[in-house]
DNA sequence: ACACTCTTCGTTAACGTACACGAAACGTGG
DNA sequence: CCACGTTTCGTGTACGTTAACGAAGAGTGT
């Protein structure tokens, strides 16, 4: 049915014996290193292109005894938050699949309340030799120095989770912070009736992750503003996290205005939803996101109506496998590579992949 | 910070010589073949244990001539639904993922519309030598017979897409549409208010088809069974797939009782969607499945308010990885792979990855 | 013509594993 | 004690590629 074409038979040996040429003449212009007549050069590769020479990858990097090396930066799961647990497990699983083609990967984790362990970790990766960078430029300044020197040193670099514009970064990796805050509208819009209200609610005491939130909840403004309805959009800051700090705030905010629908801008969503339980607030919808433990037992119980959720888990896969694409094979990587928002709900959680 | 374990280094030469053996004998214990003594192969056990020794796998599949080769038995594309497509892409695109480690696959295309010729490519399967088969079991009957000419031949098969219980698959890979349609029915009770109507259409022509627009239905009724709610049950069925009868059918439903939801079982949605469109009706709601060009840009233009799908392209990769995990790897296998259950809207279809 | 440098290319030993072949070592029966 | 079979093991080649080494030829200056 198909052409009749030899799988891989097709060796460096056939295109030496075609060109009368040493395997030795051949496997230079494969890597294309110096040392070979231009005419001999353009005779082989007319007869690779011929025939549609495929390298074996096996034996190419049984024999090539050089090891690549990949750094990865980003914040260490904190009692504060499990979000980076996914993450990193998608960088594991795709260390492990690549660890047979000679890469390794190393993690460097930080603080995510502490700028100078980010930097510290930036001067090991540097003093190291590493061939990339994956890493989470959570903070902005310091993150600048240290693809400054990348740069410098042809370090190629990936971002993941948050973006710096104008970087000549290979790819960043993460969601689409305004998209899936405009989604969370949409479903909004879907579940309320002209009159109600919503109240949106951020909860963070870091300063740069809350920039993150304000991304979220300008997308989910921009769609009433695109979608006029007659609710009323109510919100409330709230910069400490534990529980108690959340229940004053919500207790006021929700003091000041009844709440048909609440939006939290983030994981922290079941902190709000222990406070609906525990007051019996069960009527009030809840939006949140990521597919956290906490978050999911309250999902189930019906108290958030829906998570939206970006793939951690595939966002630390997807980082490294653009970096090993790029290193190994030479790929061309798509600059931006936003995730897949997915919607869950108590009624589909069952098999989600994170 | 980790400890300081040589990663990879430890090959059959190190085992041999702590073994005091030679990387033959070591060879023969790790594939454990005949002709070593009990007391050298536990040795040889032990220190293989010990080291946690990891064999090369580039270097095992460049040694090892023999070739894997893996039969793949699904519909092709018909004009009457592109749904095989996405499968298909995946199955490609695992295909060439693990062309390098020697295995390759060939596709087997049937005509949904006709068993013949489904057996007949069982036929052409069981006359080749394949070490693997992945088939989607339409023909319920047809497919007992293949796979019972598998299990005498030893060969093992993953199920994808559909799944015939009982029997000893290696897995089955594909929807619950259970709890698909279940899901549909948990959205459509967020956008309905007590009172409003709910019309379900099945539009398939094919009898082995229908049966699964049945169990979502099941899913979907057993939903608000479990929920009570004053909404009323409508449904169609419609066994001609052209625009006309569809047109036709829906007009006569819609006559018999105002409908203020659709819910379509399958991919054809789009039709209904045409016909919405066609006729004004936009203010009925509309869900139904896959992601299909058609339906995205019904999707697009909010005719169609939610599409659920399965990961069609995803569910033909893993079957492929299936296989190949089992065959090359000795991996274990999960007997039922159920697939995430997608909801896409206009706001998230972007970047959705099929 | 000689010594020398470059360019161009062939040869060969790895890489880690599989497998065929054959060599010891150890019986066992005569 | 020899012939023969069996068990147990070592050796060597192969897989397709990389990369180091060095040989042959061309060119240059004296």
């Amino acid at each position: 049915m198909q052409k009749k074409n030899e799988p891989t038979l097709v060796g460096v040996k056939e295109i030496a014996r075609r060109a009368n040429v040493s395997i030795g003449t051949v496997d230079r212009v494969l890597n294309n290193r110096t040392g070979v007549a231009d005419e001999t050069r353009n005779r082989i590769l007319e007869i690779i292109k011929d025939l549609d020479y495929q390298p074996n990858m096996m034996a190419r990097r049984l024999a090539s005894k050089k090891v690549i090396r990949i750094a990865v930066l980003i914040p260490a799961v904190s009692g504060e938050t499990g979000y980076w647990e996914a993450p990193l497990n998608g960088i594991k699983q795709a260390a492990a699949e690549i660890r047979d083609y000679g890469v390794t990967v190393d993690v460097f984790l930080f603080d995510q309340n502490d700028r100078s362990s980010f930097t510290a970790k930036t001067k090991d990766i540097l003093k190291a030799t590493y061939q990339g960078v994956l890493l989470a430029p959570m903070f902005e300044e310091e993150s600048l120095d240290f693809i400054a020197r990348c740069k410098t040193q042809h370090l190629p670099f990936v971002f993941i989770n948050s973006d710096i514009a104008g970087e000549e970064s290979l790819s960043y990796i993460g969601p689409n912070l305004y998209q899936s805050g405009y989604l969370a509208a949409h479903l909004i819009n879907y579940i309320t009736v002209p009159g109600q209200r919503v109240l949106i609610v951020n909860i963070s005491k870091e300063l740069d992750l809350h920039h993150h939130l304000l991304r979220k909840e300008e997308g989910f403004r921009a769609y009433f503003q695109e979608h006029p309805k007659a609710i009323t959009l109510d919100k409330t800051d709230i910069r400490k996290t534990d529980y108690k700090s959340v229940k004053t705030k919500l207790h006021k905010a929700l003091d000041d205005a009844h709440a048909d629908v609440i939006f939290v801008t983030n994981s922290r969503v079941s902190t709000v939803a222990h406070y609906l339980e525990e007051t019996g607030k069960t009527d009030i919808r809840l939006i949140g996101y990521d597919f956290l433990q906490d978050n999911i037992t309250a999902l189930r119980q019906g108290i958030i109506d829906f998570l939206i959720c970006q793939k951690p888990q595939e966002q630390g896969h997807k980082g490294i496998m653009a970096l090993y694409n790029y290193l190994v094979h030479g790929a061309t990587i798509e600059r931006q590579q936003y995730m897949p928002i997915d919607i869950i709900t108590k009624e589909n959680c069952f098999n989600y992949k994170n």
